[in-house]
RNA sequence: CGCGGGGUAGAGCAGCCAGGUAGCUCGUCAGGCUCAUAACCUGAAGGUCGCAGGUUCAACUCCUGUCCCCGCAA
């Protein structure tokens, strides 16, 4: 069975790995083109580039959906197309080149349609979450759904553990879709489209915490932002991204951003109710990423002192 | 040549602008106190200050080059 796998991201980067792993190897893999990223501005591939690089995996980056790429694709006469986290709109045309085009979606559809399912998930503080795979329509993640997993979101887990959680379950209901697909006993069942909803992507300022929110609040925050933008505060006029957090339930709230008491393991900060706000691991500007005890004996923080501000 | 920050004992930082004995909070080791402890007291070891040049009587500090790390912006 002939496969096209479209995807760039870390999420679509997991799941061609674990295809790999499971024996399905796709026939081509679609990815965005290698562009001028980062500091200096040097062109780096994108996360599905490497994995097609390490597994040698035959790659084609087109700048455009055109017809030049149509025309590539078409050359390869797939059975499917399978797309994780690819960044674009397949268009008709492209649609049009295999029978079966199926999506890998890290939410419980028609829930979190979108850009960013999984941040949003754990920002909202849900409980559960999940991946499904459904069939490609023109409207973006409306498709019939032929396959669903359910995850538990663990207090622990964040945005980067859960993609990668997802990703795992997301590659094995490909894998089982594609057997049915196989012995042509795929059904699927329509989204329940009044109950959609979406997830917008985040931006840089989403990233700012706000010390008089619940301590809840902010540390989902924190683990929903964690692979981009980081959640980010200021201690002495410095500022800090704070990578890890988790929660911490007490009675009485203190004064927002201060910070109630400190150990080996973590800053104990005040937040506007709920809770305390236990920070574990840092990243303080133009240093690299440390743990709170380290942060502790380096920038001498005591109770009193103040985060944000 | 997109903008900026940083590389100083095992860890995290200060010192640099106004060159002149290598400091701080921890950790480690030894001893003490304690029923006990991530507590406390005493003492000790541990650093070619990223690397290479230059200026100087003298460079962690000023200048030039270079490698590595980080944030922003795209």
């Amino acid at each position: 069975m002939k496969m096209i796998f479209f995807g760039t991201g870390l999420f679509g980067s997991y799941v061609l790995n674990y295809l790999c792993d499971a024996g399905l190897l796709p026939d081509i893999v679609v990815t965005q083109p290698d562009r001028p990223k980062g500091r200096g501005l040097n062109v780096s591939e994108s996360a599905v580039s490497t994995v097609c690089v390490s597994r040698a995996l035959k790659m084609y980056k087109p700048e455009k959906l055109d017809d030049t790429a149509c025309k590539v694709l078409t050359e390869i006469n797939p059975d499917i197309i399978v797309l994780a986290d690819y960044g674009k709109i397949l268009n008709e045309k492209i649609l049009a080149i295999s029978n079966t085009a199926i999506g890998v979606h890290p939410s419980l559809l028609p829930a979190y349609r979108g850009a960013a399912p999984v941040q949003r998930a754990l920002y909202s503080g849900c409980v559960k979450t999940g991946v499904t795979i459904f069939k490609i329509v023109k409207e973006v993640d409306a498709g019939a759904i032929c396959a669903v997993s359910e995850v538990v979101i663990d207090d622990n887990d964040t945005a980067e553990s859960l993609i990668k959680k997802l990703a795992v379950k997301g590659a094995a209901l490909v894998v089982s879709v594609v057997d049915k697909l196989k012995n042509g006993q795929l059904t699927s069942i329509e989204q329940d489209h009044a109950n959609a909803t979406y997830a917008d992507k985040f931006v840089k300022s989403d990233a700012l915490i706000d010390w008089s929110e619940p301590a809840r609040t902010i540390v989902n925050k924190v683990r929903a932002l964690n692979i981009w933008p980081i959640a980010e505060t200021s201690f002495n006029g410095k500022r800090i991204q704070i990578v890890a957090a988790e929660f911490v339930p007490v009675d009485n709230a203190n004064v927002a951003g201060v910070v109630v008491a400190v150990d080996k393991t973590g800053i104990y900060v005040s937040a506007g109710i709920g809770g305390h706000v236990k920070i574990l691991t840092l990243k303080p500007e133009g240093k690299r990423q440390i743990d709170a005890w380290q942060f502790i004996c380096g920038y001498r923080v005591k109770a009193g002192d103040v985060f944000g501000g």
